[in-house]
DNA sequence: GATTTTACCGACCAAGTGGTCGGTGACATA
DNA sequence: TATGTCACCGACCACTTGGTCGGTAAAATC
């Protein structure tokens, strides 16, 4: 069973520092034999443990990327708060890490998404399935908020979903730009005044 | 000097097909051979009036898609109505084209932004320049729009800006990936709604 | 009409790429 | 102790890539 640990642990360690390489230098850009020597293994080894760079991409989407974005994107904006605000800091805590430079699995999304679009209709519909989940939740979190009153019953939550995701998408292009902290700031202002325009008005219905 | 109109003519002809291959396929994953199988021309041909592919792609950027940026994204935001106004049917075009799954250099900016960001910071600092240019005429619109009595004197116009620019380039991410009209519409809906939230509120001040 | 310039050809090259395959030694099983 | 399994090795292969270069034929120049 020691064996069984060890080949996992490999894995784990290749999906890693592969998911690093690719966001870094994109899918096609990165080579096996990048990952390999940053981990000093072999290409046995790669093709051991997985059947091709293809499939080794999935499993790093499956394993790693779906996870985080869970995580990350979806469950800190479960729950009967303002969703407005939930999201808001949601939001505001991925974008702080991204000024940072760290892994923001929103951005390694929208990244993928622009690289294999047209290309890889296979690794399309891993990336498509994802973006579905936070799509749907980011539509029942708004419900939600309809029904306990911190949305105006007008709005369209579909709509909202999706001017949501498209900013947020966006902003990260433009954030790694250039600017980011400063980008950052006036895109979370801009954002706080959208949400102002769909809450519940307190003056009239 | 037929001999100069014929060249001409064959370098445009390679640009304009390169800059349609790097769409759709990007740029590390479009060979020179590619562009040149498409228009039956040579290796030759292609060094002949290129230095290198980088060179190629710089040319096209500075030839194919600023011009196209300037006349599409920027120019019909000019002019002394509101701004707001103008935007919004400036976003409203574009994207409509983008639903006919035509070259939309919008995005085609943000695409090779994603693509190249980290890896060419000579390539980089092109796609920046038009991004920035792009940005400093969205701030002085909004800015005349504030002078004209369009948009409230309260509001950041670089803010504005930023988030207008990252909403544009999320949507058209998220357009392809999926059901292009109707995100088109939502998105369009949403943008709306913001703008009202940043226009002259005729009731107070 | 002779000469030079220029647009283009296509065989060729070195450097990489993803992927294969016959090994090897440590471990588990018997 | 003998045998089999499994994680990993690294030389190798077919193929593609960006880029070179000696050529050619037509146009421009003289």
């Amino acid at each position: 069973m020691d064996k069984n640990l060890k080949s996992m642990a490999t894995m784990q360690r290749m999906q890693i520092t592969g998911l690093e390489l690719f966001y870094k230098k994109g899918y096609y850009n990165t080579s096996i034999g990048d990952i390999l020597n940053e981990l000093s293994l072999s290409k046995g080894a790669f093709y051991h443990h997985f059947d091709s760079k293809e499939d080794f991409f999935v499993q790093i989407i499956r394993n790693l990327v779906a996870r985080k974005m869970y995580t990350v994107l979806i469950e800190p904006i479960e729950g009967h708060d303002n969703p407005l605000e939930l999201i808001s800091n949601c939001f505001e805590n991925e974008l702080e890490t991204a000024v940072h430079n760290e892994l923001d699995f929103g951005f390694v999304l929208g990244n993928f998404i622009s690289e294999f679009n047209g290309k890889n209709p296979e690794i399309m519909k891993h990336l498509s399935d994802i973006l579905k989940i936070w799509e749907v939740n980011l539509v029942s979190a708004i419900q939600r908020g309809k029904f306990n009153g911190y949305v105006d019953r007008h709005v369209d939550s579909e709509g909202v979903a999706v001017f949501l995701m498209s900013s947020y998408l966006g902003i990260r292009t433009f954030m790694v730009e250039n600017a980011p902290s400063t980008r950052k700031y006036r895109f979370m202002s801009q954002l706080r005044l959208y949400f102002k325009s769909i809450q519940t008005t307190r003056a009239t219905a």
